[in-house]
DNA sequence: TCCACCTACAACCATGTGGTTGTACGTTAG
DNA sequence: CTAACGTACAACCACATGGTTGTAGGTGGA
């Protein structure tokens, strides 16, 4: 069963894109503005290779895209993923709402 | 960094959580309504342990609850948690339109 | 009481994930 | 041209994850 738009394993790679605390941080440096990988990896403590992969899990999942420019690759964020996944959990809670309202209206009828 | 009111860790589960197909759909079948565990797992494809395992990985991350019921144990959706998730998107989607709002400030910036 | 049901949990296994180092290749600066 | 830089990728390792089976305990019904 889906529930929103995003088919099940895009789900499941924006999801797990965003279980990750680095990877969210790498996400709100490059929303802000684009950085390359080296100037993001220069701010973990961690190899180059390791952010390199970080960035290609996120790439995964469209939350966000690479741009050459000269021999720097530029990482930039994607918003419209994002939107889809906050669209998705707007689903859940309209699920919930409604169940919400039915107990409100059973409340009502005693 | 944390971006919204969600502590890193408590990120990292929600959103672990959410990026498997079988547990967002134990949630939205809990969410509509209370069901205990083996009535859940009648539903899919492999073992009661497996889905008793699935139903605590929800449970770590505080989206679902259990609620004892004779020998049967309940689990209901926690909206509130999915909520924090869903404020935690509108938080990079903020960033994301500051930017676009300001993009001449931001490239000064940098 | 006794048995069947629901749950919990441990042990185990295969695979995936996050990290490392090393190598290779294209591009820019000097 | 040469050297340094930025990137990509493979190989490898430790550990987590998702699945299994088996065992054990608490609860309800007959």
């Amino acid at each position: 069963m889906v529930v929103g738009g995003l088919a099940g394993t895009e789900a499941d790679r924006v999801f797990h894109a965003l279980a990750d605390a680095t990877r969210r941080d790498i996400l709100t440096k490059v929303i802000r503005s684009g950085k390359s990988v080296s100037e993001l990896a220069q701010h973990y403590p961690m190899s180059f290779a390791a952010v390199q992969k970080h960035v290609a899990v996120l790439e995964r999942a469209a939350l966000i895209s690479k741009v050459r420019r000269g021999r720097e690759q530029i990482v930039h964020g994607e918003v419209t993923a994002l939107r889809r996944v906050a669209l998705l959990l707007d689903a859940y809670e309209e699920i919930w709402r409604h169940r919400a309202d039915r107990i409100a209206d059973i409340l009502d009828q005693e």
